[in-house]
DNA sequence: ACGACGTATAAGTCTATGCTTATGTGTTGT
DNA sequence: ACAACACATAAGCATAGACTTATACGTCGT
């Protein structure tokens, strides 16, 4: 998936919080609308977006879809993101070295 | 600056790419302008949304704008992604504990 | 002082997106 | 078989956002 694409499914406060519930574990599209002043459509679509994206998988047991956080989807998030680590604490700035020295 | 405004800002390309050529040093408005297809009032209105929302700085010299990365306006966004990090490389799973380490 | 320059702002247009209501599709229980 | 259910899709509307042209603002060189 695109960066853009993955910023701009992103940049909907709605569907982060959709995430957010989803990391807390698999939920059902019924479930999900529980604490959001949202239709079921609404949700529905926001569902589809999340999906196309990657970030999401859909687990269909009957009339049921359940949904849970794809974390593969966020490679591409994490590999920009990466580019502007500079200037993360200090402390994180080894990490790279450290790693290097993990592996052997 | 809120979640949603720095995925928002950080979902259009041209932004994005302004950021990247600024992470190989500072540039001016109109340096930055070289190689983009863009007109110098959209690239002003660009850099107007990447300083509202904290993602570079300007340094005023004369009638010249400098814009440098802010990286320390990627801290948000660093903190939200972190909770999707459940499945990055397993080494990096140990990070947590690795930097506590490291602190003793 | 004045004109060229670097940048910002204003105002309007066009498209994308998130919402709504209405309806379609497949599944389950009786 | 049929009605209720879980979810998806369609179509229309309203707002947001990225662009354009025109113009304003401050700075520099002559």
């Amino acid at each position: 998936m695109s960066e853009t694409e993955i910023f701009k499914v992103l940049s909907d406060p709605t569907r982060r919080a959709i995430l957010e519930r989803l990391s807390a574990g698999e939920a059902t599209a019924t479930d999900l609308r529980e604490g959001f002043a949202i239709t079921q459509p609404a949700m529905s679509q926001h569902l589809a977006v999340l999906r196309g994206a990657g970030l999401v998988n859909e687990r269909r047991e009957g009339r049921y879809a359940h949904y849970s956080v794809n974390a593969e989807g966020f490679a591409p998030l994490h590999a920009w993101l990466a580019r502007y680590r500079a200037f993360w604490p200090s402390r994180i700035d080894n990490l790279k070295d450290l790693l290097r020295e993990m592996d052997q």
